[in-house]
DNA sequence: GTCTATACGCAGATAGAC
DNA sequence: GTCTATCTGCGTATAGAC
């Protein structure tokens, strides 16, 4: 299974009931589009194939949800939702130094990111078909993760621990390193996913070492 | 202008032609397509558009091109070819340390991204919709290019400037950092693309210090 | 809430005149 | 080589019975 199991955010709770065979239509719904538009894409991944995916008729799905890019957004919106709920307290734990919050932010990214790899699909691709309220919100909650990074990385550098030519710069720099690796880490390869995040550890390190 | 003036291969051939009101068609709609498939994306894309988009019929497209599969794939792979020409022969001159060579790969990706950024299409999605072929012709550019910076940074470990816990990841490390500019750089903010690429200079070494 | 049947438009692609 | 006109299929979305 792809779904992750430590997340305590909303769509926690909804996948539960539809494990369950309760009420939750709707949730699961967005876990077998969120297959599809990762698998085919989200304009080749139709509505027919999507209501095929999960044993049910076209207007159902039109049934529990407007249209199909409300499902692409509720897709992306839970999905990030849990991602910052894990990992934003991990980075701004003041009782942690900004070392050991690094270390466990970049394991958390590359974990979460594995684990509900289907549900990430290519947000910039997206957003063209977003309306302009949904956009904002998936903008919102991009920039919460990158500002907790980004303020991370400058209390390190306050601290002595880190330095960098350029907080924002380095933020991008990391967040794009650590989001490239879904995009070619195989279960297959010679390298688990734990030897993956303990060199990203050490290469992130490098990249803020002071 | 968006296209790169510097590069000699086969696509700068056509493209002069195209300038010069010669018969190059071909290119002329390359160009274009490229445009809107980075704007509205490929399936947004419809050949009416680029028909439209060029000035002319949509049948006179199908003159040129066998579909529209083959304009992405047209698309994407003179690009590799431009890139790759330019960057390889950079990685791999023996006259160079490998310091000196990785800083110059740097401001060649980076540069390049940046000029001819309309080409970029994502790769990634792309791939679902090119042929067999189609899809081992660019995976062999995209190894190309991967091996001769993989190979410059194994060089740079041997004569002792660099050092990384894993030669591979580094690089995809340094890919992925690289690639992730164009996703976010903008002429508007407030670095400037050589301030960018100063930057990313400083962070690639330190990555890869010794 | 779920189904069957279907409206409607626009996509890729082609025919055939000029 | 370029055009106008058109074929054909599949896409999203809806109507209305059960």
């Amino acid at each position: 299974m792809w779904s992750w199991a430590s997340g305590k955010g909303s769509s926690e709770v909804a996948r539960k009931r539809s494990l369950d065979g309760g009420p939750g239509v709707a949730p699961l719904i967005l876990d077998h589009a969120a297959h599809l538009f990762y698998s085919k894409g989200y304009e080749q991944a139709s509505i027919r194939d999507l209501a095929e995916s999960a044993g049910i008729s076209p207007s159902t799905v039109y049934h529990h949800f407007e249209n199909k890019q409300e499902i692409a957004y509720q897709v992306i919106i839970r999905f990030m939702r849990d991602f910052n709920e894990v990992t934003i307290p991990v980075m701004r734990n003041p009782e942690h130094t900004a070392l050991s919050r690094i270390t466990e932010a970049v394991r958390l990214h590359i974990e979460i990111s594995d684990k509900r790899r289907p549900e990430l699909l290519r947000l910039r691709g997206f957003r063209s078909i977003l309306s302009e309220a949904q956009g904002q919100e998936v903008t919102s909650l991009e920039l919460a993760y990158h500002d907790a990074m980004k303020g991370l990385i400058i209390e390190g550098c306050e601290s002595g621990e880190f330095f960098t030519p350029n907080a924002t710069l380095a933020t991008m720099a990391v967040l794009d390193m650590l989001n490239g690796v879904r995009s070619w880490f195989s279960q297959d390869g010679v390298l688990s996913l734990s030897e993956v995040v303990h060199i990203y550890t050490v290469m992130v390190h490098k990249l803020l070492a002071s």
